[in-house]
DNA sequence: ATGGTCGGGAACCGA
């Protein structure tokens, strides 16, 4: 089974360069973020008519995730026991928070959660106090998960290494590269979880998202922020990994680049 | 310190 996990930074914008995507990768099933619509705005045609369906949790203006399956969506479920508003839209929405939802693949042997964390803004900033809640809680509903076949996918708004940094430099008093941050991505691996991709795309200098400033993408001055998480029974399925940095190139393209993951029959 | 470019939704805000 191929799994994968794209910011597509606007599902409707972007809807024809995901079909396209599907379809050159072989891709079972994606998870997206940054959706940025609600569930009846969604431009579902095409994939239904690919052999898709999609469970989607529209929270808010930018945050908005989704799961995009042609094996089957089991048990889908939106939000996690503990994370901050769960159970009500309306205080998700007026919060600005992440967004997490996740389904069984149709023969019930993976669990993919589709997450986009929250966008810290700045440190100190009540947005960032809220992105490290977010994550402590989504920590500790992961501890029930670690014992089944489970990826934590999606937008981690988080860069661990200095080398998933372009320039350290540029990120003094930034969000996404402080002790804090790095603390509570690297506490979902102490428990377990590991980063199934890198072994496969090793850095220095190998990034998931560009800024469209400045010609980021072109200059390849970047951030690997997008990661996929995998318990120790999914990951010891995982065959191969790679970044598709050029669906990232031209017009009309994302800001973060797909990442797709190859597991063996469970 | 600021600016640069997108998407959404119709003026800027947030990424």
């Amino acid at each position: 089974m191929r799994i994968a996990t794209w910011n597509v930074n606007s599902l409707r914008s972007r809807i024809t360069r995901v079909e396209a995507f599907l379809e050159r990768h072989d891709v079972d099933v994606l998870a997206v973020q940054e959706t940025k619509a609600k569930i009846d705005q969604l431009p579902l045609m095409g994939l239904q008519s690919m052999g898709y369906d999609v469970a989607a949790a529209g929270i808010s203006q930018w945050n908005g995730v989704a799961i995009i399956s042609r094996v089957g969506l089991d048990d889908v479920r939106v939000g996690f026991p503990g994370m901050p508003g769960w159970g009500d839209a309306q205080e998700q929405e007026a919060r600005a928070v992440g967004a997490l939802c996740g389904a069984k693949d149709g023969r019930g042997g993976v669990r993919i959660w589709s997450l986009y964390v929250p966008n810290g803004r700045k440190p100190g900033d009540p947005h960032y106090v809220y992105k490290l809640d977010w994550l402590a809680r989504l920590r500790e509903a992961a501890q029930a998960w670690r014992d089944e076949d489970t990826a934590l996918v999606g937008d981690w708004n988080v860069a661990p290494f200095d080398e998933d940094v372009f320039d350290m430099a540029q990120f003094k008093n930034s969000t996404h590269v402080t002790p804090a941050e790095r603390a509570a991505f690297h506490a979902f691996v102490e428990d377990g979880y590991a980063d199934v991709v890198r072994p496969f795309a090793p850095g220095p200098e190998v990034y998931t998202y560009w800024d469209y400033f400045r010609n980021r993408y072109e200059r390849n001055r970047g951030l690997r922020i997008d990661f996929v998480l995998g318990s120790p029974s999914l990951a010891q399925r995982v065959t191969g990994a790679f970044i598709d940095r050029e669906e990232r190139a031209g017009t009309g393209a994302s800001d973060h680049a797909p990442v797709v993951v190859d597991l063996a029959d469970g």
